[in-house]
Order: structure tokens, then sequence, then C-alpha cells
DNA sequence: GATACGTGGTG
DNA sequence: TCACCAAGTAT
């Protein structure tokens, strides 16, 4: 964390443009509970605020707190979760509610300590339900904020790599005393990079700290280092493991691992690639149950707890 | 530190 | 069209 200290006016702006154009999310109510808030945070890991908002209300409506979570099945919790992706988070977060019912009485902790130690709970999210559900003046930093900042305060093009203690002392450095504006600053920040200082198009003429940013300033200076690739999706075990798991989702009694080809309509594939493709599937099939996403009885696999 | 982990929006 | 990117976490 070198160079130049951040201007507090930035704060200022931000919020101030954040009280005008904040996006109306359910988790963003007044009577939003804690337990709303924490499953907003685990729904939007790597997920688009967009998506997440219906299946958000679907989920609360179902299981209103902790306790009514803990007590539905990891099938029906990934069956809930549908296709927001990634459904390893659909069961930590019925593991995370069994642990909340458990050792907090059934109430989501307002101690990002004891949040961090809840399954599927990192550091972001653990921030932001004490930042958001609890009004506590702690530093929320997600992939947004880190590029704002990088922009802003830095004069760069792209944002650092992730890395919670740096994450947090570059956000400590500007956050407010008072945990209510400091929800706002951490949510606004979040905000003006999701919806202005986005990572491919930004709208400088748009932005509410267009005057501060040091990016700006500098001319809009190229990244110096240009970002790991995400690997390819077509053709992937992870697409392999998706389609198995949309198989399973489908069948309540499961599927035979003999007839997984044929579930999955590979059987129009030319009789080498039919093989491999077959083999590649089982894998993606013994990966669902290694990860607890599914499980295995004799020759059927099936949903967890279905 | 690097990698695996889903699915869909965006330019 | 297609590569990039997304309110991260666990290992």
């Amino acid at each position: 964390m070198t160079g130049r200290a951040p201007d507090p006016a930035l704060v200022d702006e931000v919020i101030a443009w954040f009280d005008e154009v904040r996006r109306p999310f359910p988790w963003r109510d007044p009577d939003r509970t804690a337990w709303g808030v924490l499953v907003s945070e685990v729904m939007s890991q790597q997920t688009q605020m967009s998506r997440v908002e219906p299946k958000w209300r679907e989920f609360v409506d179902r299981w209103p707190t902790p306790a009514a979570f803990a007590a539905a099945s990891d099938a029906e919790a990934i069956r809930a979760w549908d296709r927001l992706g990634y459904p390893r988070r659909a069961v930590a977060l019925r593991r995370c509610a069994e642990a909340i019912v458990a050792e907090h009485g059934g109430e989501v902790p307002a101690d990002p300590e004891a949040l961090l130690a809840l399954p599927g709970i990192g550091p972001y999210t653990a921030a932001a339900v004490c930042s958001f559900a609890f009004g506590m003046p702690v530093p929320v930093v997600d992939t947004n904020v880190r590029r704002v900042l990088a922009r802003a305060v830095h004069g760069e093009a792209i944002a650092w790599s992730p890395n919670p203690r740096r994450d947090a002392a570059e956000m400590a450095a500007l956050l407010p005393a008072d945990g209510e504006r400091a929800a706002e600053w951490n949510a606004g920040a979040m905000e003006l990079g999701a919806l202005v200082c986005t990572a491919r198009a930004p709208r400088c003429p748009e932005c509410p700290i267009r005057g501060r940013c040091e990016w700006r300033g500098a001319g809009f200076p190229a990244a110096e280092r240009t970002p790991r690739r995400q690997p390819r999706f077509e053709g992937s075990d992870r697409q392999r493991r998706g389609r198995v798991l949309a198989a399973l989702r489908a069948d309540p009694g499961g599927v035979e691992l003999d007839r997984l080809a044929e579930r999955l309509g590979l059987a129009r594939l030319v009789p080498d690639e039919l093989d491999a493709e077959t083999a590649r599937h089982r894998a993606a099939a013994d990966s669902l149950v290694a990860d607890g996403l599914a499980e295995r009885e004799g020759g059927r696999i099936r949903l967890v707890g279905d």
C-alpha cells in the first residue's frame, strides 16, 4: 500500500451519489434480517446482483430463519439454488445455518471472527454481514472496491490481486468512524464499481469522483500486468459437473451410472468420443460425491439427502 | 500463491 | 461471435 494518502472527500462524494442511485434490493430494506443479508452475500459471491435478486426472494420466503433452513435437506437447498452457480455454496450455507443454530442460538452472530469460522463465509462475507446487517464500522472489500481504489487512489487501471490484509488496510484508511456511514461507504464503493467504474468499459463521464480520480488525472495509463485468463468453460470438467448435477436435480430418484451418458444426451457422439465423454462424466459425478453434493449407492448416484 | 469451482451478462 | 468478467471461498 504505497503512494499518496487517499482523499477523504472521495468518501463523502461516493456516499452522496449512492444515496441518489442505490438499487432498491430487498436485502437493503429497513425490515431486512441479518439472515437475509447473510444469504444475499453468499448468493452474491462471484455472481451479479441482478441474477441474485429473484432467487433470494424465493429462498428467504421459504426459509426465513437459520433454523428453518437448517431443517431442510441438502437436496432441497441445491434445487432452490437452481442455476445460480457454484452449488457447493448451497450446501455450505445449510451447514452454516446448522452451525448458527448449534453454536449461536439460531441468531446470526454480530462478530467477524465468529462469522469467519462458519462454512462458506470468508473475509468478504464476514465483513459484509457485520457492516450491512449490524452497522459495525468494518471495511468491506470485494472486487469492485479493489478496482475503485486502485483507480481513484492509486491511479492504476486494474485492481491488485485479492489480499485480505491489504484489502482491509486500504479500505480502513477511508472508513468513517460511524458504523451506519461506514456501511454507506462500503456499499457505495461497491455500487460505484458495479455500475460506473466497471472493469471493461468504465463510464467516467458519469462518475461522481471523476474530478478526484488519480487514474483519470494520470491520463488513464494502461495496466502494467495482464490478469490471469479464466479457463475456458466449454468442454471443461466444470461444465460436465454442471450437466451431471442438472440431471440429478431433475431426478429425485437419482440416475444409474450406466445410464448417465444416455441421460445427458451423449448417445449421438461417435463411439470413441462417447467412451471418452462417458468416462469424463463419470469422473465429474465422482467429484460431485467427493465434494458432498451427491452421494452414491451401488450403481446409482443422487443428490445428497435425496 | 495457484487452482478449482457454475452460469450467465456484457461489449 | 467469443473472451472477459462477475459483491469469493476452500484447499
